[in-house]
Formats: C-alpha cells, structure tokens, sequence
RNA sequence: GGCGCUAUCGUCUAACGGUUAGGACGCGGCCCUCUCAAGGCUGAAAUACGGGUUCGAUUCCCGUUAGCGCUACCA
C-alpha cells in the first residue's frame, strides 16, 4: 500500500571514500523504498568532509551505481564539505550556551592516558581535564597558541533510550558515554556534529542505517536536544555478513555493486535479492518487481539479526527474473551486453528478431547476462573454440568424423530445411551408420555449437539455418 | 576489557501464546528428455542452552553461551 507523506524526509549519506558496496546499496534501498511507499523525499548527501579519502571519482561511480539501480533522488546530492560553517556555527552556539567548551588537551597526552588506562584494564572515556577551565585560563592558553578542539558536555546522569523503528526500545547510561569532539584543533567539524546539523538542516524527519551506528546514536540524540531540536525517528537496519558471518567487506571479495553488474546482474534482481536480506513482504513472495516491492515494504517486516550475503541465491533470483522479462526488453539487454563484450560487431546477426531467437531459446539456462555471451556465443558469431569436455565427450572416436562430413553433404542435399527433415535426416543417419541417435546428436551438437551443453539440438540447427550448419559440420569433420 | 544489539533448517526467512514449526536458495531422489537447464513432484534439514511466567511457549521475562557492532581530533 502506497501512502502520501510528504513530511517523511529520508536521506542516504555514503562518504565517498570506495565504490558503492551492497551494504550501502541496501541502506540507501531501504530509505529510498521507504520514501516512495510513503510518498515522502529522499535526498541524497555527500559525506564528503574527509579530504583525505574522499574523491569526486568515488562520487561519481556511486552515483552511477545508484542510477543502475533505479534508486532515484528527490534531492541532492549535497556535498557535506560545503557545509562545514554550519556546522562550525552550532558548535559555536554550544560554546556560547555553556554546553561545550574547549579542550587543550593533546592527541600525545590523550593517547598516554588511554593506554594506561588500557594497561590496567580500566574502561577510559575522556577524563574532562578541560572541563573546569575558565574563561581567563582558555584565553591565555589560546594566545599562547595552544591548539585546542571543542568537546561536548555530556550529561553525567540518567539515560538516554529511543525507540528504534526496527530494534525496539534501547538505553544508554549517559556517564558511559565521554565528552566526545565536535570541532577538530583545525576547526573542521567532526562526524557527529555534521550529521545532526545536516539532518537538522534537511529536515530528515526518519534516520535509517546501518546497526553499526546504534553506539552513535545517543551522541546525537544529546545533541539534537541540545540544540533544542526534535529528535527523529531512528532505525537500524541489520548488517550484512559475509559466509564467515564477518561483517561484509572488500576481504569478502565481490561486495562492489559494480562487480554485480559486470557479472550480468540486473538491477531489479539485485534490488529484490537486496530487499529480502532483511526484509520480507510478510508472505511467501519473493521474486517480484521494483513496483511492487514499493507497493509492500514495510519497516515493521524488517528482521532484527544480521543476515550472511549468498550470491548463489542472488543468482537464482537473476535467473528468475531473466526467465520473467519481457523477451523484447531482454533482448535488448542482451544486444547491448553483446556490444559492451565485442561480440555484436563480429555478429553474423544483428538484427533482433534473430538475436530475439536466441535469446528465447538460451535463457532458460542463463542464470546471469555473462551466461549469454559465456554458452551462447556460437549463436551469435561463428568464431568459436570447441570445448575441450565436449570434444571428449562426442568426437573422441574417429569413426564419428566422416559421419559428419557425411550428415553435412545430406543436409545440404535437402530441397527443404526444417526442423523435421533436419531431425528425420539425421536419425536415418543414425541407422544406417548404427550409431545411437543421442551420440550422433551430442557430437553434432558439439560441432554446431562448440558445447556438450546448449539448446535442443533442431531448435538449434533451424536456428542457424542451412548455410551454417554444414559449414560448421563440415569444419568440425576436417579437425579429425 | 567496557557498552550495545542479536539468536528458527548450512543460508535467507514465515509464525506477532495453541501450526504435523510454513516457504525459498543450496543439497539428494523421481518425472520430462537428444545434452544441460527450465518446469513438476519429492526427501533430508531448524526453534543455541538453562531457568521462570502461563492450562499452554519459537513467541513474554531473567541468566548462560555464542556471534556481531561501537569503543579516534574516520565517517
């Protein structure tokens, strides 16, 4: 069911700092699939504050990734770095209002104390050395040129708790949580700040992300009080695992939404696959299209524990969705998957009434794009290697050689070539040379297409036509 | 170590106190068949453990265990 909130406002934040990988491709899902079901906003922001690590590059091949997807914007992106004043101005107010003050401390000073504390095994939070200083004490130590960031003044009593969207209720007991920095010694805001500003500004009225933020949470939540703001409504979403059940990472290999795509992934099957790790419509659909996975998401169907990524089910949901298609969009696809790998300018077919004939006959095996080009490509182009396993599995007794020399003269004797004379000719064959009509089929189909493993043989041969079929005999007869 | 979150077949999940614990992927078998798929039928496979609450717990509460996350002047 579809609703019309236009007050809902949701954001996804990546830092641009790698390519867009499915974890962040199923946050920025959920938000967005969120937003459309409610008919709210989803904006797309930037992270971008860390020069270090970000690059325009990485921006742009994560925006990329999410047009494949189909994950569209309402407004964005905005670039975090742009923001810093605003930032910067907050803290300001903070410091004005006495809910933050200025730290002297240094990293030397904090990392020595931390590892003493370490060294103990006692549990260290910023031991507010800086707290007490006066207005006096901070200005001369600044004109001495001290460097000095601004830390937030956490309430040392009660408890922080919220009511998250997807986990249920979760406290924090605020004298665990330090003094954490706002602005750097050089004056850039950190994290924390920029979210809460940026949401603030933006009003982000629903936060969904990742369970790896949950820790962060009550930071800001002090912070949206302290600045006299409404908290919004906060979920966190399950991580996803690896098959060690490790967070998901560039270890595990594929984790690039690129990478999918390079592989023959279609989009709508990543996002379905996407959408069920975590999330379920309640019943036992799964394969279903972006339309109606909008139509049925549902944040209080979003499961609570984390979920490992299996790309054999990814696989399986992409044949599904292959089988499914469309066969005038699918052939499109596979046209153009053709042109991206080369194949299509050596193609003795370009015209897609042809390609579409393939493309129905080999897809039921197809569980990826990759597989079209991977065991199709005898259907498309006649340079193709005969692989070994089918070589010796049909062609490896002489005999089976002049057979097809033989078949090759018969069918281009035939007045007319169909899918039934090409059939009755070659059983006959069978016959005559005594020979068991599956062998004499597999070696044929082995010649035609270079596999052991392809469409029904006559579909096949009918499919190439007469012309090709012998000259394609007749080449596999001459390897002998 | 501290804090937090989680816990149903190998994996993704359904169940919102009463079911022979359902479905899907993967795995095995059968059917179809010119191979391989697709498709159909079918088999094995789970409530982590221990206490409560209740007439009755997968479900609610507590503990144990395990996994994961956070613990920076990164985001």
């Amino acid at each position: 069911m579809t609703h019309n909130n236009p007050s809902l406002r949701v954001r996804f934040a990546p830092s641009p700092t790698g390519y867009l990988h499915v974890g962040g491709a199923r946050t920025a899902l959920f938000n967005w699939l969120l937003a459309r079901n409610q008919g709210g906003s989803f904006i797309l922001r930037i992270e971008d504050t860390d020069a270090q690590r970000s690059s325009k590059e990485m921006t742009r091949i994560i925006l990329d990734s999410m047009q494949w997807l189909g994950i569209d914007w309402d407004e964005g992106p905005y670039s975090q770095a742009q923001r810093v004043q605003l930032h910067r101005d907050k803290a300001e107010r903070l410091l004005a209002e006495g809910k933050a003050y200025r730290c002297f401390c240094s990293p030397e000073q904090l990392g020595e104390k931390r590892k003493a504390a370490e060294r103990e095994r006692r549990a260290w939070l910023y031991d507010r050395t800086c707290l007490g200083l006066t207005l006096d004490q901070v200005r001369k130590q600044q004109q001495a040129g001290l460097a000095s960031v601004v830390r937030f003044c956490v309430p040392q009593t009660g408890e922080t708790t919220f009511q998250d969207l997807i986990q249920g209720e979760i406290r924090f007991e605020n004298r665990l949580i330090e003094d954490f920095v706002l602005l750097r010694s050089d004056g850039m805001p950190t994290y924390h700040l920029s979210v809460v500003s940026d949401d603030i500004d933006m009003r982000i009225s629903h936060v969904i992300r990742g369970a790896d933020h949950i820790s962060n949470t009550p930071k800001q939540i002090l912070l949206y009080q302290a600045l006299g703001e409404p908290v919004p409504q906060l979920g966190h979403l399950p991580l996803i695992l690896g098959q060690d059940k490790k967070r998901l990472s560039k270890r595990h290999g594929a984790t690039a939404v690129e990478h999918y795509r390079a592989q023959g992934i279609l989009p709508q099957a990543l996002v379905n696959y996407l959408a069920l790790l975590g999330w379920s419509p309640g019943d036992d659909r799964e394969v279903m299209d972006t339309a109606e996975i909008i139509r049925r998401f549902d944040l209080s169907h979003v499961n609570r524990a984390n979920a490992v990524f299996d790309s054999a089910k990814l696989e399986w949901i992409n044949a599904q969705h292959i089988q499914r298609m469309d066969i005038q969009k699918l052939t499109e696809i596979v046209k153009q998957w053709l042109d991206d790998a080369r194949l299509l300018e050596q193609a003795f077919t370009k015209d897609s009434t042809m390609i579409k004939e393939a493309v129905e006959m080999l897809r039921p095996r197809c569980k990826t794009l990759h597989d079209f080009s991977r065991w199709g490509r005898a259907f498309f182009v006649n340079d193709f290697d005969i692989a070994l396993e089918g070589r010796k599995k049909y062609l490896s007794h002489p005999a089976i050689f002049p057979v097809l020399g033989e078949l090759a003269q018969r069918y281009e004797a035939l007045a007319e070539f169909s899918l039934a004379t090409a059939e009755h000719t070659l059983r006959q064959l069978a016959l005559e040379k005594n020979l068991k009509p599956g062998d004499l089929i597999g070696a044929v189909r082995v010649a035609l297409t270079g596999n052991s493993v392809a469409p029904s043989l006559f579909d096949v041969i009918v499919y190439l036509g007469q012309q090709r079929t012998v000259t394609r005999l007749r080449q596999a007869a001459d390897i002998s």
